[in-house]
This record gives structure tokens, C-alpha cells and sequence, in this order.
DNA sequence: GCCAATGTTAAGAATTTGTTAAGCTGGTCA
DNA sequence: TGACCAGCTTAACAAATTCTTAACATTGGC
């Protein structure tokens, strides 16, 4: 049996490109146009995942997800934002509304896919250990948190994506190739000082002495 | 980390129709469209395994694949060759260039991935042994690391890529021409002093008893 | 002892990375 | 709508490191 997934946005381009990558993955897909809609859907087809934009009209992501979450036959139903906000991840409204997780806009399928990948991960009773503690920096992948010696610090996306990679594997050395690859994706094209630029924030925020440079090679975390 | 493949083959709709099925799979993909460019490709990425066409302009698959086995980095490296030829595997000139197995055209998606899958399962049992040890020196070649003695030590890239290989099989000569495809890639020239600086600088660094130089023909590790 | 192969050294070429500031973009808010 | 802003990218230059070379010294096998 495959995943069903509910996705509810107001803007059917969105609807078609998301529901096109995911079905090409052959999850089942139905999709709601505002939160109204998307309570009587998820009701009608109990979908494992729901993936569903915040700003709607009638009844925004927010009271929808809430109202989701009172339903008791759909306790187990993972709900994800969709969110435009690229500034500060942790700041966002919503997880006391229940939502398990954020996908922010422009939604990049490689991105959503491992996501919702993830997600439904979850189902199968496994679960990721969603922080990671190094040097008294606590990273919530989950939440986009990070926190250094007790404060939190604020990440713009891409420096949290690239600190994220860092810290997939403590030690090794991620090569440019791999950093664009998965932080940029596959197919888009940056010239190589934007990498340095994203470490140096990086390093700004967290001491020069956590990233490590291995010229001609990559960057790391130094142990 | 996902598996990296590469897939050679001379005709572009091939690349793509095998492309697409093993992306989806999550497989990074590389390709190439001749042995030449499936040499270089195989050392820029090392991928865990290579599809490729037997019948290619410039270096057909069985000379490529003669190439490729001489490299020492690329030793775990599982090929597959891509044949029309649905007679008797058996006949077919190619195992002793050293390919691990065949797949027929035309290429049927499933037959494909569960062969692909069952080729890079016996990878999973020797999981990169990136860490060797020998004679108090440690490598850690994800991590870009040598320990000697408990101490880190520095190396820049090309040392460290040229003791890497040393490593590769201890007791083993390195000639001249290995160490320069190996480190250097085949179509860059140096002059012979280059790799003795380069040498030099591990003996600086490691010893001198480490590295033996075996007149007229190369380098090793003694043991 | 001769001679080709290798060792050594330091200089400067070449490459890679760091830094800064400016421009662009897309979202937000009045 | 338009001004504003944060985030991303780029370009240009600076700094740092690595790589290569050349010139000369030394070695070891024949």
C-alpha cells in the first residue's frame, strides 16, 4: 500500500508541481484548496502525511491544523507547513498547533522529497534523531533550531542547511561538490565564492574555530 | 550518503531512460559517453558502481574497464557491463578485463534496479574502511586525517592523496606512472622531481623509514 | 668511478580561499 | 502599490597555501 498524501495550498501551480514530484514517487495524492476543504478531505481520506500552506483563504493552515489535530481518528496524521518565511525558521507560528514540521517556499523537490520521506519514516516506528549536540552547539533539525552555549542563534536557510550537512558526519570533509549538491541541489549554478560567503557566516556566528578548511578539498567540522 | 553510479554509453537516450529510473531510486547519477570520459569520470567521482556499454567510439567498455582496475583508488569499484549480446555470458570476452556482471539490452527497468541493488549490497558487508592503521600512523581518508602517534598532522592535498595511495596496499610498489594517474590524473604533465618533493615532504613529516624508494622503479611502504 | 635516478632546497607560479561591499530578488508591511 | 528589508549571489581584490620548477647535490647499481 503506498503513503496518501493531502496537500492543501490556494495556488494550483503549487498544488501541480508539489503533486507531480510526489506522485512520480507513487504516493497517493489529493489536494485542498483552503482549510475548509482540507479538513473535509483529510477526514474523507485519512492521509498519512499532510502537507498544507499557512496564508489561505477561508481558514488558514493555522486554525485548520488545530482543528485537525482535535479529530482523534486522525491522531497519527503527520501535518507539515508549507511556509514562505525564509528568515528566522524556529520563529514561526504553528508548532503549538501540532505540525510535525516546515517546508519552506520555493519548495525544492529534492528537499520535499527527502522531507516527506522522513516524515513518513516516522510511521514506520523509526525515528531520526532530530538533535544533535557538538561542542556546545545543539542542532534541531526538526525545529530549525540552533543553540550555542544556551542562546539560540539565528540562521538564514541556506547557512542552517550547510551547518546541517556539517554536522551529518561529524569529522569529514564535505568537498564543494557535495555542499552544492545538496545544499543548492543539482542543477543550479553558483560561483564558488558563495559557498566561502555562507562558511564565513557561519563562522561569524560560531567561532572561526569550529569549520575547519581542508584546501582543495572542502570544509569540515574540526574535532 | 546515497550510492554514486556511473553510466556510460553512447547513446543519449540510454543515459536517460537508465538515468531516470536509478535517480528516482536515489542513486546519484554521473554519465559519460565514451571509455575516455568514463575514465575520467570514474576518478573525479568515484562512484561505488559503473554501467557501461561494451561498444563505444574512442575506448570501448573492455579497455576502459582494464583501465579503471589498474587503478588502485577505484579497486572497490564494481562494473557492469551493458550488452546486446543475450547469447552465452560465458563467451563473452570481458570478464578478465575484470567487470563483475552483465546486464542485457534492452534494459528492462526492474531487472535493472533489483541488479543494481544486489551489486551494491556487497558493498554494505565492506562499508568503506576509510580509517587504516600501520605502523603508528592512522589515515582517515573521509576525514582528510593522519595520526601519528596520537598527534594530527598536517598534509595538503596532494601529499595527502599520494600517501593515501601508499596506503592502499602496503608493501606495494608504486611506480612513477601509477603514483602520476593516480594523484594527478592522466593527462596532466610533471616533471619527475614533483613527485619526489612530494615525497619528500611525507618523509618529512612521517619519517624517513617509511617510504622506500625502490630505484628505477617506484615507491612503497616498508614494512 | 660513472651515470642515471633520486634527494634537497628555495623561489615564485598557480591555485584556492577569505573578505568585503554592492546589487539583486522576493517577501512583507503600511 | 511601493518602500523596505533580509537573504542570497556575485565581483573584485587580498591573503594564504599549495604546487611546480629549476638548479644543484647525492646516491646506488653496474
Amino acid at each position: 500500500m503506498s503513503y496518501r498524501i493531502l496537500l492543501v495550498d490556494d495556488e494550483p501551480d503549487i498544488l501541480e508541481i508539489v503533486g507531480y514530484n510526489l506522485k512520480k514517487e507513487g504516493f497517493e495524492i489529493t489536494t485542498a484548496e483552503d482549510g475548509l476543504q482540507a479538513i473535509a478531505q483529510a477526514k474523507k481520506h485519512n492521509p498519512h502525511l499532510i502537507i498544507m500552506d499557512v496564508m489561505m483563504p477561508n481558514m488558514n493552515g493555522i486554525e485548520a491544523c488545530e482543528k485537525i489535530r482535535e479529530n482523534p481518528a486522525l491522531s497519527k496524521t503527520i501535518i507539515t507547513f508549507l511556509t514562505a518565511r525564509a528568515e528566522d525558521y524556529s520563529q514561526i507560528a504553528g508548532l503549538e498547533a501540532g505540525a510535525d514540521d516546515y517546508i519552506t517556499k520555493p519548495v525544492k523537490p529534492k528537499i520535499l522529497l527527502s522531507k516527506v520521506k522522513s516524515l513518513l519514516r516516522r510511521l514506520e516506528g523509526k525515528k531520526e534523531a532530530s538533535v544533535i549536540l557538538f561542542k556546545g552547539i545543539e542542532i534541531d533539525s526538526k525545529k530549525y533550531k540552533v543553540i550555542k552555549d544556551g542562546a539560540e542563534l539565528k540562521f538564514a536557510r541556506k547557512e542552517f542547511e550547510l551547518l546541517q550537512l556539517l554536522f551529518t558526519e561529524i569529522g569529514k570533509v564535505f568537498t564543494r561538490d557535495e555542499i552544492m549538491n545538496t545544499v543548492w541541489g543539482q542543477d543550479v549554478f553558483i560561483g564558488d565564492r558563495t559557498i566561502d560567503v555562507h562558511i564565513r557566516k557561519l563562522r561569524e556566528k560560531l567561532g572561526n574555530d569550529l569549520i575547519e578548511t581542508v584546501k582543495g578539498v572542502g570544509y569540515k567540522l574540526s574535532e
